[in-house]
DNA sequence: CCACCTGATTCGGACCACGAACTAATCCCT
DNA sequence: AGGGATTAGTTCGTGGTCCGAATCAGGTGG
């Protein structure tokens, strides 16, 4: 193989530098929807369901502080709410607004689109092992639900 | 397949979540080595050369003033040093110290002893072809170079 | 020599992360 | 029944990060 082909790129390096790339999508996704990444990936976690504040930082890895934080500022955006928990006057539970849910489902919907197009070099047999592959090293690791799974992806 | 075992996962949320476990494993192991996860990714690309201003905030993705900020705080640490580019005044590169070089070998080593272990579910051969469809990705989308490519990896 | 372009920095503003400390509510044991 | 321990979440202080506009200095070409 030429030198000019470049290194074998082994697991790790590819791992990372994937990362690079999806983050980079996804990034620039959310500013074209006026989010930030961490406002995006908010919204993205709560089209499943509304969530506690400690659930919600569990999923998202984040400090309560932070946490707090994130959600002060998205919530004066209008796009999510803090509901009291009936059964626990000291919890609240974190939904998304009518104006959230209709930004989050566009802002997903373009980050898909976006996101299925990376993979466009390999063919639908490729797509479909690296989908599986990464679906069970996802799994392994029990990566918490960040991203809502799409129907009838791969 | 039984119910319990969850929906099937598409290669968007696939690599949606992966990013996501990667981001965290490369977030722990910077705070282990008193680094944020930005002067951890500015120490991993500048190990492979020196890099003048503009291309490195190409390399990263970030507009100048967020990397003048970036190398202004990793030179403060005494990670990083600016050096004037003789053949253009106006031009600086920026280089690893000793003690950046030192700091960011460590650095390196963990994060990639860590990423090599998030597929240790995968045999060899799956880890060949996950290795290879994700470097297809990669390169397909001319990510840049964020991270070293591990002399014998995969 | 001057206008234009390039390389980098500064400024202002907003976002984001965490740990410590705090407040309020819940639970359990005596 | 009451008090101590624990839990849920917020506030505070601090430092890091991001960007666009403006600025400064140097390079280039007509």
């Amino acid at each position: 193989m030429a030198k000019a082909a470049g290194e074998q790129m082994g697991v790790v390096t590819a791992l990372v530098r994937s990362t690079f790339l999806v983050n980079a999508v996804y990034a620039d996704t959310a500013r074209e929807y006026g989010l930030t990444q961490q406002q995006g990936q908010l919204l993205c976690v709560l089209m499943a369901q509304p969530y506690g504040m400690g659930e919600l930082g569990e999923v998202l890895g984040l400090a309560k502080s932070s946490l707090s934080g994130l959600v002060d500022r998205t919530a004066r955006r209008g796009l999510v709410r803090r509901e009291s928990d009936p059964s626990d006057n000291r919890a609240v539970r974190v939904e998304l607004t009518a104006e959230g849910s209709r930004l989050a489902d566009g802002f997903y919907a373009e980050t898909c689109r976006r996101i299925e197009q990376l993979p466009s070099g390999l063919d639908d047999t490729e797509r479909g092992t690296l989908a599986d592959l990464l679906a069970r090293v996802v799994r392994d690791n029990e990566v918490p639900p960040v991203f809502m799974v799409l129907n009838e992806q791969g």
